[in-house]
DNA sequence: CGATCTTGCAGAAACCGTTCTTCCATAGGG
DNA sequence: CCCTATGGAAGAACGGTTTCTGCAAGATCG
């Protein structure tokens, strides 16, 4: 044949240095390349003996096969994106920062448990990077609205899965997130049980769903509890504002007795305020605020914090995502899977008015009359 | 010619439905794929009218180059891994985590900017995921002694910048990192300027180059200024052990009067250990501890703590390393490319015994003098 | 007017591992 | 004894891009 000719004649003057081959591996061991494939991957119909002959010689030229070739012949990547809808250039949100650190964590364990690596994508990335690789998926952090990247991520049929629900009719695959409506009112009730009369609501001025769906849940609980709702909203990006903002909130002629910081930084920012203010905690001002990081069980008093168990989101989102990414490439459920993840409140000093009263429980019984 | 004529016909049986390839914008635009590459890349004698021809045609095919396939032809992946020593199983590192979180930011960043993705790729990986990917250079967070994967792709030619400089005599191709002993040195002169007189040490037990410069730092200091070293080593990576350690540091007879903790969290530990042994802070224990984290601007007191920039130094990391990569794929200097960040001491309350006594300095001249 | 240079574009090799198809040989069944 | 089933292995196609080589035609120059 002329063109096998050809091609077998320019292989040696082709040749470069740099890495063996499966080409060198199968000459070295004196078998064809389809063996060398078969042997290595598990596949074909070999005996044990060719097997091991192939991989002991393989081992010894150090062969490393091309991912690259690997990729484009199998269509896989074996790499997952990892976006986070960004404020500003930054790349990462500050403001939910161990929250997304925590996150980045468990979703990397994961990912690399199934073989898989993360690839780290802000959505405001130069469009010719996300050109330049390919992914077999993608994790997007709080998605916001009607993100591009995703619904092109999404046209050209890449699994897309979300942490945080979707806002607007974002097409993702499958979503996973907290229920934040049973969170806050959880945190209410625990604040008006610890004696709070008047609960106010840091909160933040941003569209995303978090916010919003917290916010909402607030004004909820107020409007049934026959409250007047007292709240204080500003950007949450900037780091700066949560600390004017707390203060304002506690500037207020109707100041609380107990305030819900949404965001991280709050509990310090609260603190910080109600010491201006001569407010002791918990006595003068109840503290709550959704928060990851363990610096809060160190703090004067320790304050009581929201965790939305990032490590439990992160894992779950890449299993879907991969799962997503495993089936067979066949088109996935319509309606995309939903997952909610509990969160854990993390009571401590700055929540509870009375000093730390161990209270025993009786012996046995559901000891539940008051 | 027999070899093009089996070529041609064997296209349209291959073809499977799929995104748009380079073959079909050819076709849709009446040109050659050379024509196509060349126009899309802006690279061979091309007239304007048939580049932007070609380029209409792209968009509307909504043709995307394949990621994989480039990668194959031109053996680069625009992929930079970032890996990260690992203590236990967890990819990242607990004790330098907001350290670890800014300074991935700022890589990112920098990586984005020129055109490169970031891929998280712990040390502890499993072998295939390392294997599985292209990369075009690897950053590496903290190299320990004599890391295996880190001499295997140094061995295979793929650069390696680290941060931090490398133990042993691992053959990185350039390393970042801050003047650890200059940085110790620094914050002990500004505690014994603030009246301290015997400054003890919160440090780690690990081998790492932090952990070890900083410690004989603290004692050469102490030998050169004739005070007995006074410090506590613990497991940086356990969380709890830094309290404990605290703990016992002040509850040692030779107390200190000052301490400088290594490790992010001791800032809250020593407080908390303070508290419980009635010591105020400043005025009867000064402190300081590395931390990037900002809530020690909002703790009571504030307290002093040493920035290692790491967003100076996710930048220069990368940096450095894509112009090692870049720099022809020819052999880089023979010697490491070191770089030498400074550190911030921010001072807060903590460290300084006078109350906050603003000092207004002279009108002008150098008012150096006591 | 012929020779050389430039421009515009096409052809095909190369990249490299996987997969599909084919082929051989041997053993077992009818 | 022939046919088939199956184990074992080889060969070629394939995937999509880049890049090197090279060919025509028009432009320039002596």
């Amino acid at each position: 044949m002329t063109a096998a000719g050809k091609h077998q004649a320019s292989r040696p003057l082709g040749r470069r240095l740099e890495r063996a081959g499966i080409r060198d591996v199968a000459a070295a061991a004196g078998v064809s390349i389809t063996t060398v494939s078969d042997a290595l991957n598990g596949k074909g119909r070999l005996p044990d003996a060719t097997r091991r002959h192939v991989r002991e010689v393989a081992d010894r030229l150090g062969y490393r096969p091309s991912a690259a070739a690997r990729t484009l012949r199998t269509g896989r990547s074996g790499l997952i994106g990892l976006t986070v809808t960004t404020y500003g250039e930054e790349p990462f949100t500050f403001t939910e920062f161990a929250y997304f650190a925590e996150m980045a964590r468990a979703a990397t364990s994961a990912a690399l448990a199934r073989g898989y690596a993360l690839v780290i994508l802000p959505a405001s990335s130069r469009h010719d990077v996300w050109g330049n690789v390919a992914l077999d998926g993608t994790v997007v952090i709080d998605p916001s609205d009607h993100d591009p990247v995703v619904t092109e991520l999404v046209r050209q049929g890449v699994p897309v899965v979300s942490d945080g629900r979707p806002a607007g009719s974002l097409p993702v695959h499958a979503w996973v997130d907290n229920d934040h409506e049973e969170a806050v009112l959880g945190i209410l009730d625990h604040l008006a049980a610890a004696g709070a009369r008047r609960i106010g609501l840091l909160t933040g001025t941003s569209t995303d769903t978090y916010t919003r769906l917290s916010t909402t849940a607030y004004l909820e609980w107020c409007q049934r509890v026959g409250q007047e709702p007292v709240y204080e909203a500003y950007p949450a990006h900037d780091p700066c504002a949560g600390a004017v903002a707390a203060d304002r909130l506690l500037a207020r002629p109707d100041r609380p007795d107990a305030v819900y910081g949404l965001f991280d930084p709050n509990g310090t920012d609260l603190l910080a305020a109600a010491r201006r203010y001569g407010l002791r905690v918990p006595d003068d001002l109840l503290l709550v605020c959704c928060s990851e990081s363990g610096g809060y069980a160190g703090t004067d008093p320790p304050i009581t914090t929201l965790s939305l168990q990032p490590r439990r989101i992160g894992t779950a989102v890449v299993q879907l995502l991969i799962d997503a990414i495993e089936r067979t490439e066949g088109i996935g459920p319509a309606h995309p899977v939903q997952q909610v993840m509990p969160t854990e409140l993390i009571i401590r000093a700055s929540s509870q008015r009375r000093p730390h009263r161990t209270t025993v429980s009786p012996p046995r019984g559901p000891a539940r009359g008051e």
